[in-house]
DNA sequence: TACGATTGTTAGACATGTCTAACAATTCTG
DNA sequence: CAGAATTGTTAGACATGTCTAACAATCGTA
């Protein structure tokens, strides 16, 4: 089974850049230098300087002042990038119980680096425990019981185990 | 319960330079610029020059042609970060079934990014896997199954399950 | 102990990606 | 529709961390 992911070769900036490009773009709208600079947290001059070499590459359109938009396999790269930005933030939020926000800061780091076997395995472990009727809900409550607690007393493994057979 | 970790100040590169010495001079073994540039696959100068960035923070005691050794600063942040690494080299060997080599590669990069609250959590997730009877036994099975038929077939969801209770 | 092999250092080039300052194009509005 | 405000670009500095080439120190051994 192997997985048909867009082409990594591309550094952790620049597919930074072009996943803004697809996020802002998403329904038609006009994306801006402006946004892209206010979604990454960069200057202005940065996103100009990626937007040409990205452009060199053909993954995105872009002349002086005027339209961007992502060339069909500049959205191919984008749509992979958001895919793993997805699963690994319902890992995180959904699985390990963390906030939103942290959720997609490391998200959006790990989502680079990741190996794509790594990647592959981690979305289907969320799959497996939003599907496993045990997982979904025993799982992240024991878990939570776990946090709390420290260990598993005998009443937090018996509570939430019995009534899911 | 505020985590007491090491200050994490360091780049990604300088935190592999103090986990390498660390782990090449466990045994007090003497540690020599060429293990490391080896272990971390670049050239001599780059260590040199790593080390000598990593003096001026007073991390690492280290004189021309001489010994290469952690200070207790340098040795706290260097177990720290082999402890990240550790914990997501068990979170993808144990929950994930990855092999070890790519676990390592990923908990090599990962280590160096990852929050401090998803690290802890995911630490005590791993904890949990081993430590609860139906995490450390059923749980990783069913997921194999998961994984292996893209899906929870009745007689794969009954097989594991109820034995444990 | 001196020479050759090995190890380590220095100097400086290079790649990436950021920034500021200055300038240019575009757009809004009176 | 002209000037002001906004947005975008260019040029060039800077930080990080890598590399190669050349040189220097150390070590093992004949």
């Amino acid at each position: 089974m192997v997985s048909q992911e867009a082409r990594r070769d591309q550094t952790a900036s620049m597919e930074d850049y072009l996943e803004a490009i697809a996020t802002l773009g998403g329904g038609r709208k006009v994306v801006r230098v402006k946004q892209i600079s206010e979604m990454l947290g960069v200057k202005m001059p940065s996103v100009t300087s990626a937007l040409r070499k990205l452009s060199e590459q053909e993954l995105v359109e872009h002349e002086r002042y005027g339209h961007i938009k992502l060339t069909p396999e500049g959205d191919k790269i984008a749509s992979d990038v958001i895919s793993r930005h997805k699963a690994l933030t319902r890992f995180f939020t959904q699985t390990l119980g963390i906030n939103l926000e942290t959720a997609e800061e490391d998200a959006c780091k790990i989502e680079h680096i990741i190996s794509p076997l790594s990647m592959e395995r981690l979305a289907k472990f969320v799959e497996f425990m939003e599907a496993c009727p045990m997982g979904r809900d025993n799982l992240p409550g024991r878990y939570e019981c776990y946090l709390e607690h420290g260990e598993l007393p005998q009443s937090c493994v018996n509570s939430s185990v019995k009534e899911e057979i």
